[in-house]
DNA sequence: CGGTCGACTTGAACACGTTCAAAAGATCGT
DNA sequence: ACGATCTTTTGAACGTGTTCAAGTCGACCG
């Protein structure tokens, strides 16, 4: 890494409202032609130098545009939840029983990212950082997790499922949260087809909806208070 | 990134099982200077140069060695969980709830990963990339991984939990599982003091000991066993 | 028209992780 | 003592992501 790092957010004057619409053109060749290297050659084998030199602009352009080489996967991921969103949001029409609405989006997921799996770990390896905006639980990535939480909302909402008001403000996150999990475990999938992952979502699945069925009962009501009374003392400070 | 990557592992000849004594004096002095300028600079912040440098060795040196830079924190996860299994073990004496127990061996690491939190995180990052045998996951890791699970096993053998024969057998494994989450979310902790992951850990682990105190129960007894059944099936293949 | 200002563009230069051919020691059989 | 063979050491050189001083261009003002 030949990257001094910690560079992040300085700029952001008060133009974020109206993007320079001229420029626009250039900003979104250099990403298409990145999207492309990326996935001919994988995100470490394409340079930058590439990128530029294909795209028919200087190095440094492209740095005028994208503060790193990193920045440039969120095209990636822009496409990737906005296909996922849209693709879920199709395939949940009509469907009232919440572990299938649930199991649809988790395996949409995996519909949509499959083409990405062979180089896309290199990608969620930068969404790690903790630092950097790619982080699915940065500052950066706020509009993009807010979606990821709302269409797990619609799993819900649109469900025959029963549950109380506490969990089904917090139970979205919570989902969100899973999924997270499943991605990660994709990520280390090195299964054919990623077979494995699949196995676990159909088969984790039916337990979630289990449990969250079951949350009502007297037994676990307490457990259920305690996970959504803790889930939101977490999110108070910060 | 000035690497190619994708380099891991071609070595290893016969010669595994002794390490020649001789040039064990250099190889500790560089990862000791390492660990040095790691903790007063960052990970980023230090270069191989200046680690040789420090060393009194050549880059090339260096190199002979530890094959990349990255290897040169196996000697900080080396430390960090020889101290967590000795300190855990000393805490856990007599002890015989299971919460406390498990809440013990938490707290312990996070006392022993305190002073390494501020740089640490560059350290996890590169544990989250599935090709680096740094990742928890990895073949490399298997040791450290099963000295952690097994002292996960302690916490659960020398405590007064009654559970059946199947959950005893997977649950160590789960709450190693569930360590590395605590993990994950420390690394992305930046309320002072890392309170929020200890307020996490003080409240979570009474969750898990309910739980796993009621697996016993009838209503959640498919659960429990779907759950061991599915653990065992993902390990089958790979 | 001249001039100024801001957005855009350039490519050489920098610092870094890593490699490698070559040199220097070390060890050992004869 | 001498070569042979292995281990260890060296530092220049390479490819990379990133920076920056300098340039180009167009729009607008007088």
């Amino acid at each position: 890494m030949a990257t001094p790092r910690r560079s992040r957010r300085a700029e952001r004057g008060p133009d974020t409202v109206h993007r320079v619409a001229k420029s626009e053109e250039t900003r979104s060749l250099i990403v298409a032609t990145a999207m492309r290297l990326f996935s001919e050659k994988g995100y470490d084998r394409t340079t930058m130098r590439a990128i530029a030199g294909e795209a028919g602009v200087s190095v440094g352009n492209a740095y005028y545009y994208f503060s790193a080489k990193e920045q440039l996967i969120q095209g990636f991921y822009d496409e990737l939840s906005h296909q996922h969103l849209t693709a879920s949001r199709q395939a949940l029409e009509g469907e009232p029983d919440f572990g299938t609405r649930l199991k649809t989006v988790l395996l949409t997921w995996l519909d949509v990212a499959r083409p990405y799996h062979r180089f896309g770990t290199q990608f969620f390896v930068n969404a790690a950082d903790p630092e950097s905006p790619l982080s699915p639980f940065s500052v950066d990535s706020t509009a993009a997790r807010e979606a990821s939480i709302g269409l797990m909302r619609e799993v819900i909402e649109s469900s025959d499922v029963k549950l109380d008001q506490e969990l089904r403000e917090e139970l979205p996150g919570l989902l969100w949260l899973y999924q997270m999990g499943i991605v990660l475990f994709w990520v280390h999938d090195r299964s054919p087809h990623t077979k494995r992952t699949r196995m676990l979502v159909e088969r984790s699945v039916p337990l979630i909806a289990r449990l969250v069925g079951l949350s009502r009962l007297r037994v676990l009501r307490p457990v259920s208070r305690e996970i959504t009374s803790l889930i939101r003392d977490l999110a108070k400070q910060d």
